[in-house]
DNA sequence: CTCAAAGTGTAGCCATGGCAACAAATTTGA
DNA sequence: TCAAATTTGTTGCCATGGCTACACTTTGAG
């Protein structure tokens, strides 16, 4: 990485700029479950005043023992803190990301229904798109939404 | 699965709701790479005349072990043809699926560069996107292009 | 024609995130 | 209170898709 490149001139069939694309969605796909669950979990917080790891097994649709180890990886991580048969807690970190979470999920699905996708789909595919969208296209999203609402 | 629902209202807060968010991400992220594989393997054999290992394992930034294991997966699940030593080749369902997926990835590429997202941005998130947006989605976007195109 | 380089295949390792089955702790309600 | 139900934890299995190292085949330059 950070090799010298000069005028920096994109061939968009450069084989190593197709590697670049392709790198950044295995990297999204890294992060993204830990994005879901502090998000879920700071949900449940607030909702449900404590996250158990039976409600994220439900919400997600998985096994309890799937959770289990996602949390694991969790706590290994610094996002999330558990104690033994306990509710599971947000470190300062996994709350500052919860919220860039949510805030961007939040962005994801207005735009979506703003642009006329009903309600219920658009809350599909946000799940999944949410993750691979940039800051520079959650910005024009965002002002697209905003324009569409002063219109309406 | 299949229980009875009769008026299927739909709470967003509802948990099974919820899972089924979830269940659609993990599907997508169960074909899509069989989407990108095949979808590159269409692009080389038409513009390079055939698809090698060594190719791929380039545009895809892995290495050509990596590929080698995905192919065997693929030629299992009958989307691509390969015999020991030679360049790869697309079934009939494999190259339908990889003309599903390039009009795909070019109605949302198309459609975040329409909305103004710089061109090597949106080639970027294109990448992720497109495994993630609905049929109606797809739709809703291919007018959005096609409105904005008239205009300009 | 030869043999070195390039390409391909394979084995074995790892991390992730699925699962079922069983074990242990906690909570609940009779 | 205390036994049953619920929740949580753990183990061991699987598939996917990463990697390196090494083996084999094909190709092409000299
Ligand atoms: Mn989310
Ligand atoms: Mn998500
Ligand atoms: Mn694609
Ligand atoms: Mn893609």
């Amino acid at each position: 990485m950070t090799k010298e490149m000069p005028p920096k001139i994109i061939i968009p069939a450069d084989p190593e700029h197709q590697a670049l694309r392709f790198n950044r969605v295995r990297e999204a796909h890294q992060t993204e479950t830990a994005e879901d669950y502090v998000e879920l979990i700071a949900d449940l917080i607030e909702t449900q005043g404590e996250a158990r790891v039976v409600d994220l097994a439900t919400r997600f649709g998985v096994s309890h023992a799937t959770v289990n180890k996602v949390i694991l990886r969790l706590n290994r991580e610094g996002l999330v803190v558990n104690k033994k048969y306990r509710s599971l807690f947000l470190t300062d970190e996994g709350r500052e990301l919860a919220a860039k979470c949510r805030e961007r999920h939040q962005v994801v699905t207005d735009f979506l229904k703003a642009i006329g996708v009903p309600d219920d789909i658009a809350e599909l595919d946000a799940e999944g798109v949410e993750h691979h969208v940039s800051a520079e296209t959650l910005k024009i999203f965002k002002a697209f939404t905003r324009k569409t609402r002063k219109i309406s």
